[in-house]
DNA sequence: AGCACGCCGACT
DNA sequence: GTCGGCGTGCTC
């Protein structure tokens, strides 16, 4: 029997499946989807079974043996080693990063280099010796200090280089007592009057006779300690075992079960819609304003789709993945929900997945790569904010969550639910087509009204001697609230906009000595730090350039948003939620849930307090600079601006209390603040549709962002500049092809970037030319040391 | 990608 | 004479 294999190797010419013999011992065991440990070249390396077969084209004298499997159950079943292979046809990229994406991260392999010792202790030098006193290797971090002497050794052979494989496959485990059935079995036992300890437990033990108890629980519930548990396990009166168990992410609140909400006449019609359409291969666009209810009918559908024995797959976008959602779930569907997120560690995530794989759980909810959880009979795949564009991952492989999910609900015969208050232009441009089914929700589901929104021009209030951040409205607004004891959420739309040192003196703003980018100023750590290669130094105290003392810090962080805050209302209690206060695990739900409690008054954060927040006293959304997206150089700066502006709105007045909402802009009249005012989303579509006509860009036409990087300039530009050439004569005459052009950021870690676009709307060639693309790149570039990477449908072009 | 092989210049 | 630089080629 012969197996193929796609091995962890990620490099074009390994990029195909390897054959290998499988060892008569485990030929029972070897299954497709399966992981093994096998010889590739002359080391060892983790790879994936795709198949299994009689026979080899290879040389069957020169096929070696799988060394190891790794699973005795396979961790991809058949459905997903397809999708790899239309992943890695899609979104051009390698076959093994496509099945490693699929799998959660403790899974996949480490690769360690150490020393191992190949004779005896004595026929070494001696100052090595001590390493390999009590082991048979070292690893290569703990050898550089005597790397000179092993290397001497590896010469004459007594010690050779090795790679070891590990896997975090961290199966917890927990400690079983079971204790004996009869009383009989106790009463032979002898224990000394005074061992107080274990007579309690023995006490314990006859009262919970034949129970099995886990040791944690059973020394708090006897009140003895673990040498004592042991001890009566040595005499007879109970029995010891391991057994698994799944670690479990402590929620800040307890779950009761809650029954279904009643419908309102617009979300039963949406329901019944899908409903009809369970076990069809049908799109659903839900198009619902915010506060519209969509959430309810995703839980109905899903119920309905487990009656019917089937399972579903939440999709949400990670940043909005808070337990208020998580605690939604499990409130309807109690233990049959796996939760998978980022905040997660890896034995979390995998004890998750494991659930899934073992069918003890029907619901997943989860982030982006929760689209591959490993359900045998799917029913329903819902993506909420289906615009999000973390549903794309940015780097390989660049899958979007939406394609792989239309995908597999083709492949079960299921529907896809995309739910939006905002869709992107691609989704609403296919509902209108017919391609997907559109279904609206224009009210709220509690009747409450849509918060006013007010547009404060900012040009006016700097003509009117204002130049503080807060305009006069709404510094009025929040120290009404807090008059009224209601709350606030501050929204600073910090993204292309970042703190940065200037001298007043040259104009000198301090730059990455490696990268095209201005250094940005972090408060908390008193440094400077760049963003893209992580460089950083400490803050200067004079200007590097002039060494004026005039320097200043420019730009409007959190840090510096707070500071203002606390000169407009002193006596307010302020939240802020950004990177630097979030870094900790669990630092975003307590910041929520203090906020939520009333612990402070307002909160201040960056687009990830646009989502999930839905608490009933707060009344006033203030985003302080709603231009800096817009001004951004990308096709969807306007969308991207209309998405941020109408989620934040929806932040205010969610329950009984209304809302109000200020906009603070230097360009109220463009269309994307003015139309998101009142929520309009199809005006805006219609407006936005025609400029994306009119400039080339999707859902007109599709696009494909091609980089190339050298830290040589003028050999990024030239292999930039052939590339376009070479494109220009095999795509069809209709494409454009855009470049090339720098980047944005035209150098980022000592390396020049150069990219160029392709804008087509049919072209049958492109997956053949992108891989002919990449072998060019493979014989001609790669050992010049160039790089290459293809970016299909991108969300952003910057 | 990683690793060995192999072919020329700088040292003990 | 040997150490070591990195070009080239292969991996079932």
């Amino acid at each position: 029997m012969i197996a193929e294999v796609i091995v962890d190797v990620a490099a074009h010419p390994i990029d195909r499946p390897f054959d290998y013999a499988i060892p008569k011992r485990v030929e029972v065991l070897a299954e497709p989807g399966m992981r093994v440990k096998v010889p590739f070249g002359n080391r060892k390396v983790l790879g994936f079974i795709t198949k299994i077969k009689q026979t080899s084209d290879f040389d069957p004298k020169r096929l070696k043996p799988i060394h190891e499997l790794m699973d005795v159950i396979p961790v991809l079943n058949e459905e997903l080693l397809q999708m790899a292979q239309w992943m890695k046809k899609q979104t051009v990229c390698f076959e093994i990063a496509a099945l490693q994406v699929m799998v959660p991260a403790a899974l996949r392999a480490k690769y360690e280099k150490r020393f191992v010792l190949n004779a005896e202790l004595e026929e070494i030098a001696s100052p090595l010796r001590p390493y390999f006193e009590n082991r048979s290797f070292i690893r290569l971090q703990d050898a550089v200090d005597v790397y000179a002497l092993l290397k001497k050794e590896m010469d004459k052979g007594t010690i050779i280089a090795d790679t070891d494989i590990q896997q975090q496959t961290a199966v917890k485990k927990v400690r079983m007592i079971h204790i004996a059935d009869t009383v009989e079995a106790l009463e032979a036992i002898e224990i000394r009057a005074n061992a107080k300890q274990q007579l309690k437990l023995m006490e314990y033990f006859f009262k919970n006779l034949g129970q099995s108890i886990e040791s944690s629980q059973l020394q708090k519930l006897a009140g003895v300690s673990l040498p004592t548990i042991y001890s009566l396990v040595d005499k007879g009166a109970a029995q010891i075992s391991n057994m698994e168990s799944y670690r479990d992410p402590k929620l800040l609140s307890t779950i009761e079960h809650k029954e279904s909400l009643q419908l309102t006449g617009a979300q039963q019609t949406a329901f019944d819609q899908i409903e009809s359409a369970l076990n069809t291969p049908k799109t659903f666009l839900l198009h619902g304003i915010t506060g519209s209810g969509k959430t309810e009918i995703y839980l109905q559908t899903i119920d309905q789709v487990l009656k019917q024995g089937k399972e579903a797959i939440m999709l949400v976008p990670e940043i909005s993945l808070t337990p208020q959602m998580t605690i939604r779930f499990k409130e309807r569907f109690g233990d049959q929900v796996a939760v998978l997120h980022s905040g997660l560690s890896a034995g979390e995530k995998y004890d998750e997945w494991r659930k899934i794989q073992r069918a003890e759980v029907k619901v997943v909810v989860g982030a982006r790569s929760a689209i591959f959880a490993p359900f045998q009979n799917l029913g329903l795949i819902i993506l909420d904010e289906e615009h999000e564009s973390s549903y794309k991952q940015d780097d390989s492989p660049r899958y979007h969550a939406r394609d792989m999910a239309i995908w597999r609900s083709e492949y079960h015969q299921c529907p896809v639910i995309l739910g939006s208050a905002t869709p992107s232009l691609e989704s609403y441009a296919r509902a209108q087509k017919g391609v997907y089914e559109l279904l609206v929700l224009e009210k709220r589901a509690k009747n409450q009204p849509l918060p006013a929104v007010h547009i404060v021009d900012m040009r006016e209030e700097l003509r009117n001697g204002n130049r503080s951040m807060f305009s006069v409205q709404l510094a009025d607004a929040i120290r009404d609230r807090l008059d009224k004891k209601q709350q606030t959420v501050l929204f600073l739309n910090k993204r292309g906009y970042s703190s940065f040192v200037l001298c007043r003196d040259c104009g000198t703003v301090m730059q990455c000595p490696n990268c095209d980018i201005s250094l940005t100023y972090h408060r908390s750590s008193e440094m400077m730090k760049c963003h893209y290669c992580g460089y950083d130094e400490r803050v200067p105290t004079i200007c590097p350039e002039c060494e004026s003392e005039h320097i200043r810090f420019f730009g409007t962080g959190t840090q510096k948003v707070e500071e203002e805050l606390a000169k407009v209302v002193p006596e307010a209690r302020v939240l802020r939620m950004d990177v630097d206060t979030t870094r900790t695990k669990g630092a975003h739900e307590k910041i929520l849930s203090a906020f939520g409690e009333g612990k402070a008054d307002i909160l201040l954060g960056t687009q990830m307090i646009a989502k999930g927040l839905d608490f009933p006293n707060i009344t006033l959304v203030g985003v302080l600079s709603a231009d800096t997206t817009l001004h951004l150089p990308d096709f969807r700066a306007a969308e991207k601006t209309y998405q941020l502006l109408t989620q934040v709105s929806g932040r205010a007045g969610r329950d009984v209390l209304p809302g109000t909402v200020f906009v603070q802009s230097y360009t109220p009249e463009h269309y994307a603040i003015t139309l998101a005012k009142d929520q309009l989303y199809e005006p805006f579509y219609e407006q936005e549709m025609a400029m994306r006509r009119a400039s080339g860009y999707p859902p007109y036409y599709f696009v494909v962002n091609i980089q190339f990087t050298h830290e040589d300039l003028m050999t990024v530009a030239e292999y930039a500049d052939q590339t376009v050439r070479y494109l220009k004569g095999q795509l069809s005459p209709n494409t454009l092809i855009i470049g090339p052009s720098a980047s944005l950021i035209s150098r980022v870690n000592n390396r020049y970037r150069y990219q160029c676009l392709i804008k087509y709307k049919k072209e049958s060639k492109l997956i053949d030319t992108m891989q002919q693309l990449i072998k060019i790149h493979r014989t001609e570039w790669l050992k010049k040391g160039a790089t290459l990477s293809i970016d299909m449908n991108p969300t952003s072009v910057m």
